[in-house]
RNA sequence: GGUCCCAUCGUCUAUCGGUUAGGACAGUUGGUUUUCAUCCAACAAAGAGGGGUUCGAUUCCCCUUGGGACCGCCA
């Protein structure tokens, strides 16, 4: 059995999260199954569709590292296509020219409200023989429903779901400009990609239903469906562009590293056993629509953070860098390259104090700048005594040749003792002088993460 | 309002009729430590309610309650 996914966002904003988490199963499934993942893009609402945001849905899969195989399929190269079916499907009687107005379509809307009934299209000219054609009146075409029966999908996520036909409307398949709506449209176009599994979130269930109603009009094979539940806002209601934290770019600005989205999106709805971190392969083998759940899930930042901090601090420091340097070329500002080395040196203990790449830029400030900025606070604490150690310490850190944690433990351990202190009296006004703040990395690291100069200049500031 | 759907710790979830209902995140407490963190340990925390079915229900069925999705010439 060939397995042919696809992903078919429509342009018109950015990438949001649940998207994003559909085009994982997607990609999941069909690699699991050695199948295609296709991407498509749904321009059709030609108003609202941007290029710019086509681009950008395709940069954020790609950071995810969910690559579409073959070109991403444009939809609005093919509505000719899509004509020529609706043409067919009124040749074959399935299919209808309706001459309502907006004006009469409201009315009936109108009228169903106060009588508390549900809309539905009154079918007024699905077999209008007698009816005169109005002159005014560019028609839609309206697909032909079936009026009695059930209609039944096996869901692959949901199970067996069975709906009265009565409630399916008359929908419009063609508008008055003749060009396709929605349900053609990717109805074809599933049809025409030999889409085997069509995997999307459960607001397109009645969707479905409408739309194998077409594949049966038009004699065609019926996919396999599995509607995943959506992802919802902390209030419990469907994600939406006004929630925050709602795209894509919302957590990569603020520093998630792709491999933990891609870990927490593929647990958030799924799981397998009591198993939390998977590897991008460990996902693929792994993955089945059988682990879906049916309920939807909410979204829970601490959640994101956490997987985000397990990722940091499993990678090793020249990978985690190169994220770190593509993050803040983007979000933050360039780094001079003379300050390279330090870093990547540091990333070791930098990222133990990190939950995502922003924790990792806020922490290593004080490599990356020149001047150093101490707090008010931080200030008051350098007392004289803590000013004496200071110049003492630099005394005695001039005559270090070789720079290390075993030539700097003596060091501090005479100060120590000189001082009747303990650690923290030594190591307290230094890491201060050194990084503007008594909260920072382990002072051996930060020492040695600086140039002799840079230590020296920083301490004599004091 | 109509149609459809969902229901285990605060959150994500495990359990596919028999468990002291497990794990993870968050929370609390304690320990390690060089501040902050990390790390380690412990604690606390759930089957919405009511009926059935069954020797036995979180698990199967029904009702109630609560929540959600859809109801566009948007996708």
């Amino acid at each position: 059995m060939s397995f042919n996914c696809r992903f078919a966002p429509s342009p018109t904003g950015p990438l949001h999260i649940g998207g994003v988490r559909t085009a994982l199963f997607n990609w999941l499934l069909a690699k699991k199954n050695k199948g295609k993942y296709f991407l498509r893009i749904e321009d059709t609402d030609r108003e609202r569709s941007k290029d710019e945001f086509k681009n950008q849905i395709i940069s954020s899969l790609a950071w995810l590292g969910i690559k579409h195989d073959g070109a991403e399929y444009i939809q609005s190269k093919n509505i000719d296509k899509h004509v020529a079916i609706a043409e067919e499907l009124i040749k074959k009687g399935l299919a209808y020219p309706c001459y309502c107005s907006e004006e009469e379509i409201n009315e009936q809307k109108a009228k169903c409200k106060k009588q508390g009934m549900p809309y539905v299209y009154n079918r007024k000219w699905r077999d209008a023989k007698d009816l005169e054609i109005p002159k005014d009146v560019k028609p839609v075409i309206r697909f032909k429903s079936k009026i009695s029966g059930n209609t039944i999908i096996k869901d692959l996520v949901q199970g067996e779901r069975n709906i009265s036909n009565s409630t399916i409307e008359d929908f419009v398949i063609l508008r008055k400009d003749k060009s396709p709506t929605y349900q053609l449209s990717a109805t074809v176009d599933d049809h025409e990609m030999k889409i085997t599994h069509v995997i999307r979130g459960d607001d397109h269930m009645i969707n479905s239903f409408k739309q194998k109603q077409i594949y049966d009009a038009m004699g065609w094979v019926v996919p396999h469906f599995a509607h995943i539940p959506l992802i919802h806002s902390e209030q419990g209601k469907k994600l939406s562009k006004r929630d925050n934290a709602s795209t894509l770019e919302d957590y990569i600005k603020i520093g998630i590293i792709s491999d933990a989205l891609r870990n927490y999106l593929l647990r958030l709805g799924w799981s397998y056993k009591d198993k939390e971190i998977f590897t991008k392969q460990e996902s693929i083998d792994l993955f089945d629509l059988s682990g879906v759940g049916k309920s939807p899930s909410k979204l829970d930042m601490a959640r994101i953070l956490s997987i985000n901090e397990t990722y940091i601090k499993t990678i090793d420091e020249k990978e985690l860098f190169k994220f770190f340097q593509e993050y803040i070329s983007k979000y933050k500002s360039s780094i001079d390259g003379k300050k390279e080395s330090a870093l990547i040196k540091s990333m070791g203990f930098l990222k133990n104090k990190a939950k995502t790449l922003e924790d990792i830029w806020n922490n290593a400030q004080y490599i990356i700048k020149d001047e150093i900025e101490i707090g008010v606070d931080d200030k008051k604490l350098l007392d004289d005594l803590s000013k004496t150690i200071i110049k003492e310490f630099i005394n005695e850190y001039e005559k270090v040749s070789s720079l290390s944690r075993e030539t700097l433990e003596p060091v501090i351990k005479s100060l120590i003792e000189k001082h009747k202190t303990n650690f923290k009296g030594v190591g307290q006004p230094l890491r201060i002088a050194l990084v503007g703040s008594r909260f920072g990395p382990g002072l051996y690291d930060v020492i040695l993460s600086l140039d002799k100069a840079e230590v020296i200049k920083r301490l004599k500031q004091i």
